[in-house]
DNA sequence: TATTGTTATACTCTATAACTATA
DNA sequence: TATAGTTATAGAGTATAACAATA
């Protein structure tokens, strides 16, 4: 489609929601929710199946109703999630014996593969959106949005005591 | 809710994802589209709305076709977006007398009023959830989006020209 | 009666594609 | 035949609420 010559069409967004940080950060968060969910496609998983994996691998035992709370999702969206992981053979649920409404979510061997399958991925990702910045400037951002995500993001205020850890 | 005694159930986001630039930016991103989707609701607009007057308040004579590419909007869901405006009485269509498939959309003078409000509103949201940074930090974080938007949102390309300028 | 996990439902957002009127 | 705008449809993603089993 070329530009009509009878009108000195638009090019892009006005200068003034460009100049908003906010604007900025939602576009770009939308962009690279979209090309995550593409590429994690293509390995048959979502996202969200890295995040459970990656919360399972931190060790502690966890039930369903905890892994929604950590992560922030619907309870009955994780069923869903869970059922795929389980299909795949990443996890197994296992009922708890001293209070048998609880289901305690495993991680399998293969579980395992698959994750470090992701992390390769979700490196990659990074890697590719943020090319744009030196490694400086990606510290600095990664520096920043952590400074954003303690105050907005729920599940993150624990990093409170791991960034002045580290 | 509180947490259970019989298990130390995990609470927040497992480290690996929190070390994640991306993982961040597109929370954030969510997190601030709800989060401005929400106020501006309660003025009885959409952000989209806010886009779209923002564009037509750069003085070009904007079909609807126009719009939809500069702004990145589905031509099918910009119909909806510009009844609601001329609902309100912030933009007229009006065809265009050489080619009567075309309209063209003017903003009216309430309509600049609305603009007015909405770019306040705008500050607003900006001001707020960037709280937690340092004006210079939020320079900062403004220029380090602003690289990643002129890579991956094609409707940011044209900024090369501004901030080269500025 | 309250809680864990499951299922069903509905609602928003978006993408696609059919349709009209004009060219 | 192709294009501008409109309308209708379907899909993903998500939130809500009803439900069964257990406490």
């Amino acid at each position: 489609m070329q530009t009509s010559t009878t009108q000195p069409a638009a090019e892009g967004y006005p200068d003034e929601l460009i100049s908003s940080a906010l604007f900025l950060l939602k576009r770009l968060g939308m962009t690279a929710k979209d090309e995550s969910f593409r590429a994690y496609e293509e390995a048959g998983l979502h996202p969200y199946h890295y995040a459970i994996l990656a919360l399972l691998d931190e060790g502690v035992r966890e039930t369903q109703g905890a892994i929604a709370q950590a992560l922030g999702y619907d309870k009955g969206q994780l069923v869903g999630l869970l059922d795929e992981l389980e299909r795949a053979g990443f996890v197994e649920r296992r009922r708890d014996t001293v209070d048998r409404r609880r289901h305690f979510v495993l991680m399998t061997p293969s579980g395992r593969e698959a994750l470090e399958r992701l992390r390769r991925l979700s490196a990659e990702l990074d890697e590719r959106f943020l090319a744009p910045l030196t490694d400086a400037e990606r510290d600095q951002l990664h520096a920043l949005l952590l400074k954003l995500a303690q105050a907005h993001l729920p599940n993150c205020r624990k990093v409170a005591a791991i960034s002045a850890a580290s």
